[in-house]
This record gives C-alpha cells, sequence and structure tokens, in this order.
RNA sequence: GGGUGUUUAGCUCAGUUGGUUUAGAGCGCUACCUUGACAGGGUAGAGGUCGGGGGUUCGAAUCCCUCAACACCCACCA
C-alpha cells in the first residue's frame, strides 16, 4: 500500500473518535478494578471552546487515558455548568435583539428561552471537546440544572437550612442595575477611572458656618442621614451637637463623631449616606441613623429623589452639580482618580445596595477544608504555592451570599406564608412546604394561595461545589454503588482564576456531605497568555479561535503544542508556531514509519552487528526515558514528560536507531532485526498515545491489522525493567566521537560522503560500538595504532581520547594550532580553577568525601588532556 | 494600602532539599548538506558575568538582607 509523505489528520480524526465511541472503550461502570475517576470542569452550556478549555481538557485527557492504559478504571465525567449570569446575560441580549424585553415576559415565558438556547448550544462545546480527542465517558454527561442535580441542590439548601448555616439577612450587596441583580463580590471587577472630587458646601443650621464635603457621588447627598467628623479634629469640634442642612432638599441632618473619618482625606469631613454605602452603612447602624434609599432597581433615582425622580443616577449627578453650582454650593471639582467596581458581565457600575438576601455561614463548613489541604494534606494543591493563596482567603472566608435575583437557575426553596420576618418554610416542593407551613404557624386553613416561593435563584457556584458528589448522584443516594465506588476521585484539573469561587467549595462540601475530599489531588494549570503576555480574552479578541487550530494543524499538533510549553501552574504564552512544532512532530512519527513499513525483509539474513548493538543500546535507552516519563507524570510535569518522549523518538530513535539499523540503499533487512524495531516503535506509539492518540492509533492499525480489543487507546502502558546503565554510557562515548567525526569534515570541508580513515592510539577498555562509528562515521578503516609520522592530516580529542584522521585538506597548520591553543587555555582555565579548591585547606577539609574525590579526578583528567595538548603542540 | 509569586541564552522555560566539569532544553538563529523516510528534513555551530547590590559558606542560579521591574490575589478612605 502507497503511504503518503506528508501525514495528514484530517481524515483519521473522526474515523477513530468514533471507533472509540463504537467499541465503548471511554464507558465506565464498577468494576473490581482500582477507579480513577476525573470529574471535568463543567465548562458554561452555551460557551464555546477556547484556549484555556483545550489546555485543561488535553491535560485531563492525557491524565486519563494514561490511567486507562495502566489498567485503571478509568472515568472522566463530562458535563455543562448552567452559568445563571453568564447565559441569563446571553438570553437576554438575544431576545433584545430580537426586540424582546425581559421585563415584559413571564418568569415561565423567559425560561421557556433559555431552554430553547440550551437546547440549541449547549451541545456545542462538548462536540468541540471530542474534536480535541477527549475520552469522556458521554454516557455520564450531567447538566447542573438536570433534575436530579436541581434536586441534590435544593436537597443540601433544605439541609443547611435545618442546620442553622443558611439564614436570611438584610445586607449591603453588589447590585448591578444592568442586570439587576445583586453580584458576589468575586463577580465585580475593580476598574481604575477617571473621576472627579466635588466638594460640596452644607450650611450649618442656625449659623452663617458652612462644612465642605468632598465627594465623588454627589448625587447620593440626597439620602444623606448625617455628617461625619473625627472627635479629635481641631477645625470641627466647635461642631459638635449642630446640624447641617442638606443641600438641594429641605432636610437637616445631625453632625456626628467618629474616628473612622480619616483626617488627611478630603476636607475631613465626611458624609454619611447608609442606604449606599458599606462603611456608611456600618456607621449608620452604630450611630442609629435612619436609612433613605434613593434608588430604583435599574439605578435611576426612587421617590426620595425629590425632583430628581426617574432620572437615572449618573444623569442625576450632572444635574445636580449643575443645581449645586448655581446655588453656589460647589466650591471646588477637582480630577480624581479611583477604582470604581463594575460587573463582570455588564460592565455597569455596581451600586450598592440593602437588600434581603440568603447567605451559608461559611466559618465552620471550612474548617476541614483547611486542615485536609493544609495540615493532613489529604489533598494535595499543585503547584504548592497556592496554598498560601488558599489559607489567606479560608481564614479570612466571609459568609457567601447565595441568591440571586434571577430567573435561570435552581429557584430558592423557601416559601412565605406570611408578612412577617419569619414567616417562610423551606421544602423541597410545594406540597411538602404548605404541610410545613400549616403546622408552622398552627393554620391549618392556609392553602397553596397563601403560598409565595421566594422569587430568587442560587448562585451558580451553589450547584457546582457539589459536582464530583451529584455526577455520580451521592447526595440524594448516598450509599448508591457508584458514589462509593468512584468518589473520591483522583484528579482535578482546573485554573487559578476559580481557585476560591470552586475548588475550596467543592473541598468544603465533600467534607460536609460525605465526610470525605471529593479528589485526592488539585492541578491548577496557568492562565493563557498571548505572545505579549495578555490573558485572552473574548474582549481583547487575542484568543485563537480553538477548532481552527485543530483544523489547520491536527488535534494531535494542537495538544502537543500546548503541552509543550505550559510548566505546572505557570501562565502560558500561547503561541501558534508551537502548533506547528507539534504538527512536525507528527510528520516525524508518520515519516518513520514509512521508512520501517518500506523496508523489504529477507528471512535467512543474518542481523548485522551494528544492528543488533543498537537495537540493543534502544532498549536499554528506552526503559531509562520510560522511568523519567513515569516519574514526571506522578509529579504532573506533564510538559516535561512530553519532551523526554519527543527527544526519544526525534533523536534517539528516528536519528540515531533508524539510521544505524538503516540497509544499504536496495539492500533488505534482516527478519530478527525488523522485528526488533518494530517492537521497539510500537512501544514508542504506546507512550506517545495519551499525548497523540489520533495518529498513533493511525499508525498501530497500520503495522497489523488488529481487533478492536487490540485497539492501542485499551493496549497496556509499558512498565518499567531494569535497564543495562553501561550500554547507555558507552553508547554516548560512541555519539560523541561521531560528533567530533562530522565536526572534523565540517571544519576540514570534507564532505560526508567521502570514506575516511580514524586513528586512535590504542582501544581503551569502554570502547564498544565500533560498528556505529564506522557506519555513522563514515569510516573505511579504524586504526588502533599511532599515525605514520609523515601521514598529512587533523586530530580532534574526545575526553582524553585523541583521535587522527589523514587528510590532505589540512592545508593550514597555523589553524590547528591556535585550535590546540584555545583548547588548552580553556583546560588551563578550567585546572586552576579546581586546583583552587583542592589547595584550600578549608575545602579539603569541610567537603563530603565524594565531593573531594570528584574535584581530584576532574584535576588528574585535565591534567592528563593538558600533557596531551602540550604534545601535539610541540609536534607541529 | 496588605499579601503572594516571578526575574536564568533572541523567545518560552528546566535547574529536585547549596557541591558531576566554567549552568541545561525546546524553538529561533548561522553555516553546510538534499535525487533513496521526512526541507514539516539532516549535520555541525554560535549564543548566558543566572535582574542590580550586599551578606552567610570551603563552595551560591540555589540560603539570608536590600533595591528594581513585572505579574497575580485580597481589601476598597468618601
Amino acid at each position: 500500500m502507497e503511504i503518503p509523505s506528508k501525514f495528514d489528520a484530517k481524515g483519521i480524526e473522526s474515523k477513530w473518535y468514533s471507533y472509540w465511541q463504537k467499541n465503548n472503550f471511554f464507558k465506565s461502570s464498577p468494576d473490581e478494578r482500582e477507579p480513577y475517576t476525573i470529574v471535568i470542569p463543567p465548562p458554561n452550556v452555551t460557551g464555546i471552546l477556547h484556549m484555556g478549555h483545550m489546555l485543561n481538557n488535553s491535560l485531563q485527557d492525557i491524565i486519563v487515558r494514561r490511567a486507562r492504559m495502566r489498567d485503571f478504571n478509568a472515568c472522566w465525567v463530562p458535563g455543562t455548568d448552567h452559568a445563571s449570569i453568564a447565559t441569563e446575560a446571553k438570553v437576554v441580549a438575544k431576545l433584545k435583539s430580537e426586540g424582546i424585553e425581559k421585563s415584559d415576559l413571564t418568569r415561565e415565558e423567559f425560561l421557556k428561552h433559555a431552554w430553547d438556547w440550551t437546547e440549541e448550544y449547549g451541545g456545542v462545546i462538548l462536540e468541540q471537546l471530542k474534536k480535541l480527542g477527549c475520552s469522556c465517558d458521554w454516557d455520564r454527561t450531567k447538566f447542573t440544572l438536570d433534575p436530579e442535580m436541581t434536586a441534590s441542590v435544593l436537597q443540601v439548601f433544605e439541609q443547611l437550612h435545618n442546620d442553622g448555616l443558611i439564614y436570611r439577612g438584610y445586607r449591603m450587596v453588589n447590585w448591578d442595575p444592568e442586570a439587576q441583580t445583586t453580584l458576589s463580590d468575586e463577580e465585580v471587577l475593580y476598574e481604575e477611572k477617571n473621576g472627579n472630587l466635588y466638594h460640596i458646601v452644607y450650611p450649618v443650621v442656625d449659623s452663617d458656618e458652612r462644612v465642605i464635603i468632598a465627594t465623588t457621588r454627589p448625587e447620593t447627598l440626597l439620602g444623606d442621614t448625617a455628617i461625619c467628623i473625627h472627635p479629635e479634629d481641631e477645625r470641627y469640634t466647635h461642631l459638635k451637637g449642630k446640624k447641617v442642612s442638606v443641600p438641594l432638599t429641605n432636610r437637616t441632618i445631625p453632625i456626628i463623631e467618629d474616628d473612622y473619618v480619616a483626617m488627611d482625606f478630603g476636607t475631613g469631613c465626611l458624609k454619611v449616606t447608609p442606604a449606599h454605602d458599606q462603611n456608611d452603612k456600618l456607621l449608620g447602624e452604630k450611630h442609629q441613623l435612619e436609612v433613605i434609599n434613593i434608588f430604583n432597581p435599574d439605578g435611576s433615582l426612587n421617590e426620595n429623589g425629590g425632583s430628581y425622580e426617574n432620572l437615572d443616577r449618573f444623569k442625576a449627578r450632572k444635574i445636580i452639580v449643575k443645581d449645586l453650582e448655581a446655588q453656589q454650593l460647589l466650591v471646588k471639582t477637582e480630577p480624581h482618580r479611583h477604582k470604581v467596581g463594575v460587573s463582570e458581565r455588564t460592565k455597569a457600575v455596581i451600586e450598592p445596595r440593602l437588600l434581603d438576601q440568603w447567605f451559608l455561614k461559611m466559618e465552620e463548613l471550612a474548617r476541614p477544608a483547611i486542615d485536609g489541604v493544609l495540615n493532613s494534606k489529604d489533598i494535595e494543591l499543585l503547584p504548592e504555592k497556592f496554598k498560601n493563596t488558599y489559607r489567606h482567603w479560608m481564614e479570612n472566608i466571609r459568609d457567601w451570599n447565595i441568591s440571586r435575583q434571577l430567573w435561570w437557575g435552581q429557584r430558592i426553596p423557601a416559601y412565605y406564608y406570611g408578612k412577617g420576618k419569619d414567616d417562610y418554610v423551606v421544602a423541597l416542593d410545594e406540597v411538602k412546604a404548605l404541610e410545613k407551613a400549616r403546622s408552622k404557624s398552627g393554620n391549618a386553613s392556609l392553602t397553596m394561595d397563601n403560598l409565595r416561593q421566594d422569587e430568587d435563584v442560587l448562585d451558580t457556584w451553589f450547584s457546582s461545589w457539589l459536582w464530583p458528589i451529584s455526577v455520580f448522584d451521592g447526595i440524594r443516594y448516598p450509599e448508591n454503588e457508584e458514589i462509593q465506588y468512584y468518589y473520591p476521585t483522583q484528579d482535578l484539573v482546573t485554573g487559578p482564576d476559580i481557585l476560591f469561587f470552586w475548588v475550596a467549595r467543592m473541598i468544603m462540601s465533600g467534607y460536609a456531605f460525605r465526610d470525605e475530599k471529593p479528589f485526592s489531588k488539585v492541578y491548577l494549570t496557568g492562565l493563557v497568555r498571548d505572545k505579549k503576555g495578555r490573558k485572552m480574552s473574548k474582549q481583547l479578541g487575542n484568543s485563537p479561535d480553538a477548532l481552527k487550530l485543530i483544523k489547520d494543524y491536527g488535534a494531535d499538533a494542537v495538544r502537543v503544542g500546548l503541552m509543550l510549553s505550559s510548566a505546572a501552574g505557570n501562565d502560558l504564552l500561547f503561541d501558534e508556531t508551537l502548533c506547528q512544532q507539534g504538527k512536525n512532530f507528527a510528520n516525524k512519527i508518520w515519516n518513520a514509519y514509512r521508512l520501517i513499513e518500506g523496508w523489504e525483509i529477507k528471512e535467512d539474513l543474518q542481523a548485522p552487528n551494528v544492528a543488533s548493538e543498537a537495537l540493543e543500546w534502544y532498549e536499554s535507552h528506552f526503559e531509562k526515558t520510560l522511568a523519567w516519563v513515569d516519574e514526571n507524570f506522578e509529579k504532573y510535569r506533564i510538559s516535561d514528560a512530553l519532551m523526554s518522549i519527543y527527544k526519544l523518538v526525534w533523536e534517539d530513535f528516528c536519528s540515531w536507531l533508524l539510521e544505524l539499523i538503516k540497509p544499504e540503499y536496495g539492500e533488505p533487512i534482516d527478519r530478527q532485526s525488523y522485528n526488533k524495531v518494530i517492537a521497539l516503535f510500537e512501544k514508542n506509539l504506546r507512550i506517545l498515545h495519551p499525548f497523540m492518540p489520533f495518529l498513533t492509533e493511525e499508525i498501530w492499525h497500520y503495522i497489523a491489522d488488529r481487533k478492536p480489543e487490540e485497539a492501542l487507546t485499551i493496549a497496556a502502558w509499558p512498565k518499567v525493567h531494569t535497564y543495562d546503565k553501561k550500554c547507555i554510557s558507552d553508547f554516548e562515548l560512541a555519539q560523541q566521537i561521531i560528533g567530533g567525526i562530522r565536526n572534523f569534515r565540517k571544519e576540514k570541508n570534507i564532505s560526508p560522503k567521502e570514506q575516511i580513515s580514524l586513528y586512535l592510539n590504542s582501544k581503551p577498555a569502554n570502547f564498544n560500538y565500533e560498528s556505529a562509528i564506522v557506519k555513522l562515521g563514515g569510516v573505511s578503516e579504524m586504526y588502533y595504532s599511532i599515525p605514520p609520522k609523515d601521514l598529512a592530516g587533523g586530530s580532534f580529542r574526545i575526553n582524553n581520547l585523541e583521535f587522527f584522521i589523514p587528510t590532505n585538506a589540512v592545508e593550514d597548520p597555523k589553524e590547528e594550532k591556535e585550535k590546540l591553543i584555545s583548547e588548552l587555555k580553556y583546560t588551563k582555565g578550567f585546572l586552576a580553577s579546581v586546583e583552587k579548591k583542592l589547595s584550600n585547606d578549608r575545602f579539603v577539609s569541610n567537603a563530603p568525601e565524594k565531593v573531594i574525590e570528584l574535584e581530584r579526578k576532574k584535576a588528574a583528567d585535565a591534567n592528563e588532556k593538558i600533557i596531551l595538548l602540550l604534545k601535539n603542540l610541540e609536534s607541529l
């Protein structure tokens, strides 16, 4: 069969992916083997594959595939996240483009749209993962809004509420006026913005005096309920107990004192707006101030805004500033650069707002999660540097606001039956709620009509924090066979940006609901950045199209490209040329096979020495490399593992082994060498497979006609055997000598085709692999003797061996001399540094024996070499 | 403002508890090679006073101090 000279990934990827699926290689169910479980960090259901997904899912696939080959029961659970804010924002935007406002829809109508959207786009990202080669058990695909997932979430809510950990609180929350929802602190971004510091006059009541206050938000003066000064601020002490009138209103407010005020900022005098600022709220509580809310949910002013009612907050600000100016109550406007909180999703400026919210107490939940990661090492966090960040966050953990004013998500299972603060019950459904409400209120005549379910939904993370448990339905059925078998999972691979949102909370939920860690190891990948070091994001448009990369280079090449540059936990500067490198590598492997496949085999031919020696060396070298690869895998140094395989295949297998066993053009190869080289090539394919599943499976089936049960995907990962270390070091010497000959040829302009003679004074003990030197060095005659005196030629040295090659090309003894002198200079310098150490008494008395011995050997070798070089110089 | 981390070849990074030659890899670069696996290739080579300064030590890229640049996280003084 004719094999094309260039490897083309396009034709084979879907072929092998469906082959794997058809044969159920990715399916897992509990059996007698040891499980190896990974739950996928569920991507947003409406998301599309970006570089971050490519990186962390490639990593997971590599780990899972290797585990599968090592005869673990590998189970990679896929799924998607409903991502309430992100998805709802997308649906709202889509409806808007169709002329539909969310506010015109009922909850049910809106959810219908959202589900339609989910059904249309929800499978896309999972299909994209298949293109990348991800070996997930697709029959297990979960979605965080699946009925059984929702049931688990509600059950957990009820349980935590019963335990008194969930409570309602009137809290200052981050309000997004555009999405009209609260945001968690993590969803607020702070941006440096140019603003103004407005100096506003507050006239003191019954006095001619005026107090000047600096603020960045003049419109909030409508909600001011006090002015605050520092008790020791002499500029203002005489105003104690007085009142001021609020400009543009007819209200008067007290002057209070608190050392919270910074005397050196602004005018040292602070306006207090308890309804719209966290710190002001605390001040207000302390001094029992009135709370005046001046905003509507959409950020416009409400009835407390007086004549400014219904104006948008920013419009109101402008007008208020103008009005203040007109009344000469604005004394100064100075530019002020400060950070403003904006919504991560909508970019709207956050408005702090007091609202009834649901909170989860975290301190108690955090305790075992702190211990498990930091003390008992029950969970390993890689790389370790994230432990500090983890500790810092966990030890200062704050209660979690779990309610969101959205529709897309699990609706909070709280039902109100009366007007009182505690007139509500938490129940899994309406029927149970009614029952509970009747008994709690003592009113048996309550009906469904009296019940009103809370309007809010739960934070998305409140469902994903249960992910490793709920995908196996371990919340509802804690004793089920699957959760018992697969939990705890092995590895979690994700980005450091969600260490707190998600990872820490999963750890807490694992200990809380199963009394056991959710995973043994957390592997945090770096963020993918572009060449300029910027984080890849849709906004910047600097993220390459993941699917286009796969199309252009092939999935294997993209995987290799990503892995080559991703040291654990370090950010990864992604450059498309890495994919080209991966593609070149795929082609190299492809052509290595093409070479072997093209050989004619002759059955009764004796294997030449050069081939059997080289094969023997590669066998040992493979074992040594494999041991190193395994070690790197254990440490999650996937990049290093790949690099050593890359070099093994490209350099050792292709450039050394194949070149050595390659028969002369047109000549056949013996059966024994052929079988061995094929067997070794197959071993290469096995360890390459987790990285490059498509290419390797393709070649695997080219090599032989194989049944599905012999597929590479389920073949065994090789076990490390003992190997011959001497054989490796002897071959290394031969490699150096061949390098020396090649260098000599280059310097003397001797064509690689021209055969040479090689002289070596005498044959040293470890001088094996002569056949390799002869073949790759282009040596026709090898002499173990001193070359005849009058023979023209040149010399070079490897370690302390001196080689001589006769050639007429050497015309320039001056050049030869210079070379010797520079070699001598280097060696002398080196010897001097070694002798300096050895002549230092303190070194000799303090350093370990082994180190000293080593230095002595260095000195002896250097001396020997100097003698050799001097002799050469003399003879010139 | 508080914290964590990074700084080694043109680029991206290793360097495993301080001691194996006077620091390594991949890519890139330079020169030469190419009808016979692969130019998506081969061979050889050049390239770094390990961010600056100070200290500990017989010995420092590695430990300590200090300065600088950069990155990220946490808090949010109106």
